[in-house]
DNA sequence: CTAGTGATCCGCT
DNA sequence: GCGGATCACTAGA
C-alpha cells in the first residue's frame, strides 16, 4: 500500500477503498475517497507548505489531520504523486465493529450517519490534532488494513466542497459501487465505471 | 436552504 | 500586528 501512495495519489485513492480503519474496538470499511495532488488548486499542498498542512511532506502513509469549519476534523492519508506532496482523504466508511462507541462519540444513534461523511467519520473515531503526521500502516492506536483484494467496482465522479476555479471538475473522488448505501451522497448522475 | 464554528492565511497598516 | 476572508462540513429547518 505504502509503495502505491509514493507513485501516485490517485492509484493510493482507488487501493485504500475495502480497507479497514481501526481504533480499539472500532473497525469500519473505507467506501469513499478523494485524491489531492500538488499541482491542484483545490490541495491543500498547493503553493507553498504551511503550517498546517507540515504533514503532507512527511512520509507517504503518515496521516494529515486537520480542522476546517470551527467544527470538523479530517482524516488524509499522506501520498506522493511524481515525488511531489499529495493526500487521500477518507470521506466515508461502513460500520463493522465497535458501534456503541462511534454512537457515543457521535452522540447519534442511527448506523447510516456514524461514518457518512469526512466530519463524521473523523469524530465518530475520536480523530484530532493529535493523531496528525503519525504512521497509519502496521499497529498503532489508529491504523489502517490495507484490502486483501482490489475491490471490483469503484465508482468516479468530481469532488466534493471543492471552490469553482479550484479543481472543482477533476474527477477524483472515489466510492465502492457495491456499497453506495454508506457514502457521503449520491455521485451526479453520469458516472463513469472503472476498474480497482 | 442557511447558520454556526474557530484556526489559519494574506494583505494591509 | 491587525482584521476580514476563507474553509476538502454538519445539523437542523
Amino acid at each position: 500500500m505504502i509503495e502505491i501512495l509514493r507513485e501516485d495519489v490517485v492509484e493510493g485513492a482507488k487501493a485504500l477503498l475495502g480497507g479497514t480503519l481501526v481504533r480499539g474496538p472500532m473497525r469500519a470499511r473505507i467506501v469513499e475517497t478523494e485524491a489531492y495532488h500538488f499541482d491542484d488548486p483545490g490541495c491543500h499542498a498547493y503553493g507553498r507548505a504551511k503550517m498546517k498542512n507540515m504533514a503532507l511532506w512527511s512520509a507517504p502513509g503518515n496521516s494529515y489531520v486537520y480542522f476546517t469549519y470551527g467544527n470538523h476534523w479530517m482524516l488524509n492519508v499522506v501520498a506522493l504523486d511524481e515525488g511531489l506532496a499529495a493526500a487521500v482523504l477518507i470521506r466515508a466508511a461502513e460500520p463493522l465493529a465497535g458501534l456503541d462507541q462511534m454512537r457515543a462519540n457521535r452522540g447519534v444513534d442511527d448506523v447510516r450517519q456514524l461514518l457518512s461523511g469526512p466530519g463524521k467519520l473523523a469524530k465518530a473515531f475520536g480523530i484530532d490534532a493529535k493523531f496528525n503526521d503519525r504512521p497509519l500502516f502496521g499497529r498503532q492506536e489508529l491504523f489502517i488494513i490495507p484490502p486483501e483484494v482490489p475491490i471490483p467496482h469503484v465508482e468516479v465522479g468530481p469532488r466534493i466542497g471543492i471552490a469553482v476555479g479550484k479543481g472543482h471538475e477533476t474527477p477524483w473522488r472515489f466510492v465502492d459501487a457495491d456499497r453506495l448505501e454508506w457514502i457521503s451522497r449520491p455521485l451526479p448522475p453520469h458516472l463513469r465505471r472503472t476498474r480497482a
